[in-house]
DNA sequence: CGCATTTGACCCGCGC
DNA sequence: GCGCGGGTCAAATGCG
């Protein structure tokens, strides 16, 4: 994958992910050896470029599908709403909303779609929303990486979920009314559901976290969503860095691809040093 | 010793 | 008014 394939992403049509790697450029009047091996090597991965594309286009048309059946959902949900104001009912559809968008794409944000069920008439009431973070499922702490400081007051086992939600305030500046609550996903034990409450008093975050008892937040997590509204244009576009850097890590990794890629630079260096009689 | 975490107790809103 | 459940408090505990 080049850097101007990648750069073009945010640009790119939703079905169209372009990850071929651009390999007709060997010279065909290369005929040593080493050379044919390495253009059999590449041609076999670009054949199996082509088979990923074809296999990620058909995930990504899945995943439009899915959220196209999401947004429909939401829709009937919200009419739905409007017809019913009572508390109990606010509370019980912001739990099933929740739950059911991580059921249908963990990599969404549920901040705009949740506040329009939460609090349709409420304009006072400090900012909510969710982060997805998927950490290992076998590690059973509930710290979440995400640049700010949080010192835990409390911890409850709710009802409507057997693992425990534990609650934290920020303390990277006094004062910061933000509050933060975090619990295991009961679909995925592996996904720690983050729900952020107002709005930091101060602008700056910590890129590493550091004096916090040697407790601090797990590393390892993988966060999935960004703490902001993410639009369309926006969830395309994470996925297809996403995918981009899955396949560049998986192509890196690769000693076959390497040692040809190694290959192939030495020997190019090779025939460009050399004087061509 | 100071600070963060743990955890049981307490508070409060809501439904019946 | 009572019980339930979620959220918060604060004393106890642990760690550097």
């Amino acid at each position: 994958m080049s850097l101007d394939s990648e750069a073009n992403l945010s640009s790119m049509e939703p079905t169209c992910v372009d990850t071929s790697l651009n390999l007709n450029v060997i010279p065909s009047s290369h005929t040593d050896i080493a050379g044919e091996v390495l253009v059999e090597e590449l041609r076999r991965l670009n054949c199996e470029n082509k088979m990923l594309t074809a296999t990620l286009n058909h995930v990504y048309e899945n995943y439009l599908a899915l959220q196209k059946h999401l947004s429909e959902f939401n829709r009937l949900k919200n009419a739905n709403f409007e017809k019913e104001e009572t508390a109990s009912l606010k509370r019980k559809v912001d739990s099933e909303n929740c739950s059911n968008l991580f059921c249908v794409n963990a990599l969404t944000e549920c901040s705009s779609e949740e506040e329009t069920f939460k609090k349709p008439k409420q304009s006072t009431t400090p900012k909510v929303h969710k982060v997805f973070v998927r950490t290992d499922a076998s590690d059973t702490s509930l710290y979440v990486r995400d640049g700010y400081q949080w010192r835990k007051y409390g911890q409850k086992v709710t009802r409507d979920n057997p693992s425990p939600r534990a609650y934290f305030k920020c303390s990277y500046a006094p004062g910061c009314p933000v509050k933060k609550k975090v619990q295991r996903s009961m679909e995925d034990p592996s996904v720690l559901v983050t729900t952020y409450e107002g709005e930091h008093n101060h602008g700056e975050h910590q890129t590493e976290i550091s004096g916090n008892s040697g407790k601090s937040e797990s590393g390892e997590a993988l966060e999935l969503v960004q703490s902001r509204v993410v639009d369309m244009n926006g969830q395309k576009s994470l996925i297809q860095q996403f995918l981009v850097q899955q396949m560049a890590n998986s192509l890196t990794r690769d000693p076959n691809f390497t040692a040809a890629l190694a290959s192939a630079i030495s020997g190019n260096l090779h025939h460009t040093s050399t004087p061509k009689r």
